[in-house]
DNA sequence: CAAAATCTGTTGCGTTTGTAATAGTTGATT
DNA sequence: AATCAACTATTACAAACGCAACAGATTTTG
């Protein structure tokens, strides 16, 4: 059963993952715990917090994210008062979103949390080591499908 | 809005998930097109394939997969004729799982397109910046959420 | 300017997931 | 030996997701 040089755990999209939901387990807790928030809840927050007024097709063309996905978490955000909606004058279609007073201040304390977490993630990494990671996975995450049967 | 010096794009957990979706997707296409399978059933095969015999929770430990994810992943592909089950004589509770010849014969066809694609992947990396990648990924996928708060 | 095509965002529906409860088996305790 | 605790695996139920269909608005085009 045991192949030639194949290590599943050394294969990537694998790797990645594992990787990916291991560092963001405690992450997730935060925003779970105190905001009750999704992980599409606080993706869209932090959009708005570091980006300013945008719709939602602006945050799915950012964030990579499906529409609906959006369209649920705005729902959700606008509920419970960290987002608000405004319509567009000129094109009826368009929803701006932003924060409110209550979604800046859930943003701040998120946006600390994740500085220091991702301080804390790379600590151990020399300062080359930290870019490389960073600039490997930046063009990995620009990989798209096309190319390969 | 703008902040100081963070940067979404290079938060590790949300960089993370970025490249692992995306490298991701082409390898995704194929084990669901040609076999119709979910990610959850494609771990499955592949713990099988390359450590023979294991029963769920074994394939759990190993992989970090919820045992309800794998208890529905091993039903499909049971009913599939990809993975066959056996009850073990000593311990009733467990169920040692194998490859059937059909199961075999997805997983060489799909760990070549795997090998071929994770060298795809990497195609445009220094051995250096591979090895380093990866080990950089091995420790952040060995994070647990204590230490943190 | 009317019809068609395109765009933004939402909703319905079936699938997949996570949590908690469960059944069945074995081991430990007394 | 009887009870209790621990373990393997499945199931029930609600939450979240993805896809396709949709409504409303705007732009294109013939």
């Amino acid at each position: 059963m045991s192949d030639d040089d194949f290590d599943l755990n050394m294969f990537l999209p694998y790797l990645l993952n594992q990787a990916a939901e291991a560092s963001s387990l405690a992450f997730q807790q935060i925003y779970k715990d105190r905001y009750g928030m999704l992980r599409t809840e606080w993706r869209v927050l932090f959009h708005l917090g570091l980006y300013g007024q945008l719709t939602a097709s602006d945050i799915g063309a950012r964030a990579n994210m499906h529409k609906t996905k959006i369209s649920r978490a705005v729902q959700k955000l606008t509920e419970r008062r960290f987002v608000a909606r405004a319509r567009d004058a000129g094109d009826r279609r368009l929803e701006h979103l932003t924060l409110t007073a209550k979604g800046r201040a859930a943003y701040a304390e998120l946006h600390a949390v994740a500085q220091r977490y991702d301080i804390a993630l790379t600590a151990d990494m020399r300062p080359a080591e930290r870019d490389m990671l960073r600039r490997a996975l930046v063009k990995l995450a620009k990989v798209r499908p096309e190319g390969f049967t």
